[in-house]
DNA sequence: TTTTTTACTGCAACCGTTTGCGGAAATGTT
DNA sequence: AACATTTCCGCAAACGGTTGCAGTAAAAAA
């Protein structure tokens, strides 16, 4: 079975192709009682508009692109699902691609994204993107971008991220608060420039007082394995600057039958679930993905709307308190 | 900046829009030699195809709808990634909308689809869908739908689901197995077809030589508080039919300071992210959303074909050994 | 009644591709 | 030299809409 065009519903009616098409869109030209006519038709001949043809026409697409390195994950895809509820809303269709970390898939996404005539884009690079050029060309085709989470280092560019430094000074101060002694401070990849970010706020922040044994750990099957390295120096306290660095940590401190917090006490940076998963729950800042996309959002509109403000949002942190520290 | 066409490769050129056209598709009736000259500029032009008009004028769109309602769910975004993932192999987009569980939303999220006239669609129907017609149309439109998980009683559709009762019978089999004589089993809520499912195969199969303790959990939450209760009548296995139910039972443990599996054993139905959290990790039958996501791009891909059969397929279940049991 | 205004509607070009068909030049065959 | 084949390329119509402009009939003003 065929979809209708305005062409079939103007034959039935005896109608021009182009009188059809303004009754639809209730242009004043087109007298009621046409417009009554042809709506009655297309409702019962479920007419559909072709997307395609009006966005050729129009080369206008109503659809975001979302490139991210993988939805397989509680912080993403709280963000997606955010973008998701926000386009929904606002007659946007979300196109998500996942690049999974690898630079290929990356860039054959973004030409997706090109050849589809995305309305605007939002991005979250690989770890390991050096080949910024592609971003660029979306922008060269006036194609808005806003990056989040991980974001280039580019000046030019709408970024929106979780409020890096405040969390890992949040976090911090509440391990200074709670006088702690000796704390092991779990980061990630150190390249990554939210690394260095939650790094040298958490390090400001704690100060010389505190004993701080610092390492960086890949995966979290890397940070279990530190985690028990680290045990040796019998540090009081644990801070992960990620979930996945998280999960790593408590395996290892599971495994060492440690209990929490008598034992040693736990901090983490993170979106909030993995937390919730342990008794007790574990004391988190909280970077919401789901803020943060409601936040993306509101800056691509801006962007469409023509604003031509370069924006650098953060999302406020805030301190869960579980029972761990 | 605008983007190139071919007519403005054909202007520089001095060749027609169709000539140019054909070199780039490496058609039979074009000179190597022209080819060669089409190709090199369109590539120092960076020309990309419109998509749009691609798809308007070959009325095939290379973009697949997955409707799910809501992609903040254990399992949909392992399923989602999968298909995500299969479709970028096949030069195939994927439109991804979530109906949170709102009648409307779906209804205008499948409009979407049959406007953005999708090749496919992936559906998995939110808890309270009557209207199936909207899927109905979708299918008169000659668009393959393929249901997944939540999957309507129709029996003219292609449905692919995980292995419920295989996989409830393979836990039970296994706690058989290891000779446990107690078994704390926890399931979801009543209602659900897949509750009931699982249930009735893990009651046959774990028979009546070992005691069964059955509780329903409407969330984590109530999970806890069932399992901490139940451990009154010390069982020593503790059978979980999801994740969800699983954090659970697994905070009720870490709350009572139990070993595993010294002091109590856990095995779990799961797709294997929150089973691997723990130490030791726990034991599960896995219900991979990875894999269902690859037995339904197979079928779709299978409708593309014009395969007119029906499938109804599952995926296998396998066991994960952990060191919870 | 004539002229001006208003209310409707249609023509046709356009968006960027694809593709059937037909034509010209180059080559091969007697 | 005359004819038949290839080889290479362009014309033009189509896909399904949108939109500026112009045209016609009816209503209002002169």
């Amino acid at each position: 079975m065929n979809n209708t065009t305005l062409k079939e519903i103007s034959a039935v009616l005896g109608l021009s192709i182009s009188t059809v098409s303004r009754a639809l869109k209730n242009h004043p030209d087109i007298s009621e009682k046409t417009k009554l006519r042809v709506t009655e038709l297309a409702n019962t001949l479920d007419y559909e508009p072709n997307a395609n043809a009006i966005q050729l026409r129009t080369s206008k697409s109503n659809i975001f692109g979302l490139v991210v390195p993988t939805i397989s994950n509680y912080f993403y895809h709280s963000f997606i699902s955010s973008v998701e509820e926000e386009s929904r809303r606002n007659n946007y269709s979300l196109m998500i691609l996942q690049s999974g970390d690898n630079p290929f898939a990356e860039i054959s996404n973004l030409k997706l994204c090109r050849q589809n005539r995305i309305s605007g884009l939002f991005a979250c690079m690989s770890t390991d993107t050096i080949h910024v050029e592609a971003y660029i060309k979306l922008k060269e085709l006036d194609i808005p971008v806003v990056f989040f989470d991980k974001v280039p280092d580019l000046p030019n560019c709408n970024k929106v991220c979780v409020g890096n430094e405040a969390s890992a000074t949040m976090a911090a101060t509440t391990i200074l608060n709670k006088k702690k002694k000796k704390v092991l401070a779990l980061f990630g990849n150190k390249n990554l420039s939210i690394t260095r970010k939650r790094l040298t706020a958490f390090t400001e922040t704690i100060g010389n007082k505190t004993a701080v044994i610092i390492n960086y750990a890949d995966s979290a099957d890397e940070a279990e394995t530190l985690t028990i390295a680290a045990f040796a120096q019998k540090p009081d306290t644990v801070f992960c600057m990620s979930d996945e660095i998280l999960t790593g940590a408590m395996k290892a401190i599971q495994r060492s039958g440690f209990n929490i917090p008598g034992d040693i006490s736990v901090i983490a940076i993170s979106n909030g679930f993995i937390p919730r998963l342990y008794y007790p729950e574990i004391t988190y800042v909280e970077t919401s993905g789901y803020k943060l996309g409601k936040l993306a959002f509101s800056s691509m509109m801006a962007c469409l709307a023509g604003s031509t403000f370069i924006q650098e949002l953060t999302t406020e942190s805030i301190l869960v308190e579980g029972g761990s520290i």
